[in-house]
DNA sequence: AATAGGCCCAACCGCGACGGT
DNA sequence: AACCGTCGCGGTTGGGCCTAT
């Protein structure tokens, strides 16, 4: 039994927002802010529950909403980022500015992940679906959002099952996989077969250059050290991941 | 002209995280 | 520590529009 839908409550409104409601949403935002979104509706005059609010403001009404179509260069940002940092909507929106999760998730959904799959046809499959083998099993899990986070990606926490220890320092001597998490975990997200896929564009040296560095400073640590289970550790990955998002933070907007 | 099917996108749902008490 | 309220996120839905037949 889940909990009942917020706007269940008598009198309020649902479906698409009028000009007018609009309006009283704008205005009241102008003036007051939204510093509560659940008191804001009252305050504001509208029949709405607060959550509704938000979502017509965050995807609709604010100001620095870029609307119109998506340009060929945006479209192919949003596949890179995608092959970087999965499902989350919410960190890709974030690298591009005026564009809203749900409208990345939406095109995304519609048009972007049949043209991924139509220009590696075969050889990538689906974010979600589950590789042949694994060398590295990485499981992302939820992304680290927080919200004093709003302009930069989060680092995903990850789990590691390492199989295969890599022999040398390079990057191009170890290979990893991913495997599709457990029903609880749809929001994981697996990364590494498409970032070998996508081994030769920005976002994956990205990323391979950040494994180089952590690897080049496991390398360094004293002789006994079972590198197997610094891969299996959590603060590798944590890590490695910092380093990628601050590396990518570092480019140019595209 | 009618209609079936696909596409698109705004909006809703449910969950987890987080902060306050 | 436990509970509660709020927020933000990703997944999903529903209806309007477009296109092919």
């Amino acid at each position: 039994m889940g909990r009942s839908p917020c706007c269940e409550k008598l009198g309020l409104k649902r479906g698409p927002w009028s000009k007018e409601e609009d309006d009283l949403l704008i205005n009241y935002i102008k003036k007051n802010g939204h510093p509560n979104w659940r008191a804001l509706p009252k305050l504001a005059g509208l029949l709405r529950c607060g959550k509704s609010c938000r979502l017509r403001w965050t995807n609709y009404l604010r100001p620095d909403i870029k609307r119109g179509n998506f340009t060929h260069q945006e479209e192919d940002t949003i596949i890179k980022l995608h092959q970087v940092l999965g499902n989350s909507w919410s960190a890709i929106a974030a690298k591009l500015p005026g564009r809203t999760d749900n409208e990345i998730k939406n095109i995304w959904h519609t048009r972007l992940k049949k043209k991924r799959n139509e220009s590696q046809p075969q050889e990538t499959p689906d974010i979600q679906s589950e590789p042949e083998s694994s060398n590295v099993d990485i499981h992302l899990e939820e992304a680290n959002n927080s919200k004093d986070n709003n302009s930069e990606i989060s680092s995903p926490k990850i789990n590691t099952e390492i199989q295969q220890q890599p022999s040398s320092s390079s990057s191009s001597e170890y290979s990893c996989s991913n495997t599709t998490a457990t029903s609880s975990e749809s929001r994981n997200q697996t990364m590494s077969d498409n970032l070998l896929e996508a081994d030769d564009d920005i976002w994956s040296e990205v990323v391979w250059a950040a494994v180089d560095d952590n690897y080049r400073d496991l390398s360094l640590m004293e002789d006994n050290y079972q590198i197997n289970s610094s891969f299996n550790d959590d603060w590798f990955w944590d890590d490695l991941f910092t380093r990628s998002n601050e590396l990518m933070l570092e480019l140019p907007e595209l």
